[in-house]
DNA sequence: ACAAGGGTTGTGAACGTGTGCATTTTGTAC
DNA sequence: GTACAAAATGCACACGTTCACAACCCTTGT
């Protein structure tokens, strides 16, 4: 059926071992047959049988790829981003397998012989259940996106506090000092993290922050809506609003308009995350984007250097954010 | 280190043949010797090696779900949406390999043992290559998206033509007669396909269409913005506008807006595509969605009974669109 | 008691590749 | 030419599983 080392040794009159050899380019061999060898190996069109190699290796060649879930990622473009990410250090020789890590009944049938290494996109807590199975089987494991308590692991995150840092900054930079937040979903890490590096900002700079500038969001736009209006009943409305999402942003956006206030002369606004409409709409979104693919990448180096030279001292990584500078920031009004 | 059958056939004082009978729910083993056996394998934590499986059946149950490049893919809406609605049929024991070929160096390293089949979301001709090598080695083929020639294999496409019939008749009803159109790219099968459904919608209803009724555009925002402008040079300018995709109908709607023109009250605009941003924007986009993860899992439930019943008679399958009513399509302004 | 036959289990080879060790060939120095 | 080392090659087994075939046990009918 489909052509074997034993084949091309056949040819050649060698034995399969010699075949073998040339094509692992090992050094008990001679160039001249090595090359005779990879000649007639590509012109009777050989491929190596995965599955062989596999089995007396004991390695797959399978890099897994796990999203908590398949079905309701966090977005499109996040998705695209990290696969991107990922894929692009991965070498020919190694498969890649995307799936959502609730599509397997049973975390532990992932087996070390089934994948040569993890790498998870945590979006819950409910994955660590993936990662107590991996440190166990000694399965080499590399986190995205969520911190995780067990230090002997790799983490690769998203340095959100420094960017909503800047993001502040720079509204503070327009003049502004009078900033208001709709924030996330309680609990969440990247809530907490981004209300972190809001605060942080603002006390830099001296600048109080009333009770009555806090607004509660949950990620979505209708939430973003409500918390503009609310925030527009303050005693002092703020001249600019830091959503702690694109989607709030877009939502609190709506609030305005609906309210004949202009964006950005009457009331700036920031988002975070750069989704994929925030260029679209009208003003543009100035936000903040997190480097997802790199993420990704830098996740994927390391697992591969954990794959190939078996260092596997648990650090955590964070990846700079960038400043996106649109429409929807201006100078502050005066008062 | 880690267990096999014949660990579990030491313990049960049975040969491993039994076990791998057990495993298998063969026929040929005595109910009562299999839930032993079944029993044991759990307790020991036993995983099946898929590499040597793979080996004696010549099955690697790897799924390759290729696209034409991984860097610059149509949109992440698009990619996830694929990738989505192909993981949701394929099984465990399966795994999804994802990848854009131009990954790989040569295409006919694509091995039959490499992958049981292969879903390809083509969006260039350059696929070519990649499919005429896989219907010479007789691997299980499914393309997604792109009409190709060879009737022996099968295509899932989305009804893009009736999906714009269906949206030029939607503006027909709202009392529109002077609908204008904003082209895709020259030569690409979704420009000609969704035109046609347009001239054949209009043509219907007895509607003419003057040529400066025809503006030229290249899929992006900006050839929107600017074939909008020029449509609103027309000695009669229409009142209902059909962009063929989400981009140019955000970019027309920008060149409304700076024109003074409200809408929908003075200017109706339908876009294709449902692209994540389209209901974000303000007013929010009526359009036509293609439903993507459809495509997908149909292409990959076609997949899976050609790899396991071998029926492989080729054919062309069409998938429905949706039409989605938003905000930016109103009745027709008196004249 | 014995043959027939169905049900259940075991034996041994095979899948394609890599590797430790033995063997042969080549090269070098005397 | 011989001795020895180094280089190159071959042999045989291993990896974990499946499968064809043989072997065994037990029931049933004569």
């Amino acid at each position: 059926m489909s052509v074997t080392i034993k084949d091309v040794a056949k040819i050649l009159h060698v034995s399969h071992t010699t075949v073998s050899r040339a094509l692992n380019d090992s050094p008990l061999i001679n160039p001249e047959t090595k090359k005779r060898i990879l000649e007639t190996a590509k012109q009777l069109n050989y491929v190596p049988n995965y599955s062989a190699r596999s089995l007396v290796r004991n390695r797959s060649y399978n890099i897994g790829l796990f999203f908590s879930t398949m079905s309701q990622v966090t977005s499109p473009g996040f998705f695209y981003e990290t696969v991107r990410g990922v894929n692009s250090v991965i070498t020919e020789s190694y498969n890649l397998v995307v799936n959502g890590i609730d599509r397997y009944a049973d975390v532990r049938t992932l087996d070390k012989r089934r994948f040569d290494g993890i790498i998870l996109m945590s979006q819950s807590e409910k994955d660590d259940a993936l990662v107590s199975h991996a440190v166990e089987k000694q399965i080499p494991l590399v986190v995205l996106n969520r911190k995780v308590a067990d230090t002997s692991i790799v983490n690769v995150l998203s340095a959100d506090r420094q960017g909503a840092y800047n993001a502040v900054v720079h509204l503070i930079e327009h003049g502004h000092t009078h900033i208001a937040i709709i924030e996330g979903e309680k609990g969440f890490q990247a809530t907490i993290e981004r209300k972190e590096g809001f605060l942080t900002a603002l006390r830099d700079n001296h600048i109080e922050i009333p009770d009555e500038y806090i607004a509660e969001g949950h990620y979505t736009m209708e939430s973003g809506y409500t918390a503009m209006k609310q925030l527009l009943r303050a005693a002092h409305p703020p001249t600019a609003v830091f959503a702690l999402n694109d989607e709030m942003a877009v939502g609190a956006m709506k609030a305005l308009y609906e309210a004949g206030l202009r964006i950005p002369e009457d009331l700036s606004v920031i988002g975070f995350d750069d989704s994929q409409f925030s260029s679209f709409i009208t003003p543009s979104l100035s936000t903040v984007r997190r480097a997802i693919a790199e993420v990704g990448s830098t996740g994927a180096k390391k697992l591969m250097s954990i794959i190939n030279n078996g260092d596997s001292t648990g650090e955590k990584i964070y990846i700079d954010t960038e400043l996106i500078q649109r429409d929807s920031v201006g100078p502050a009004p005066k008062r």
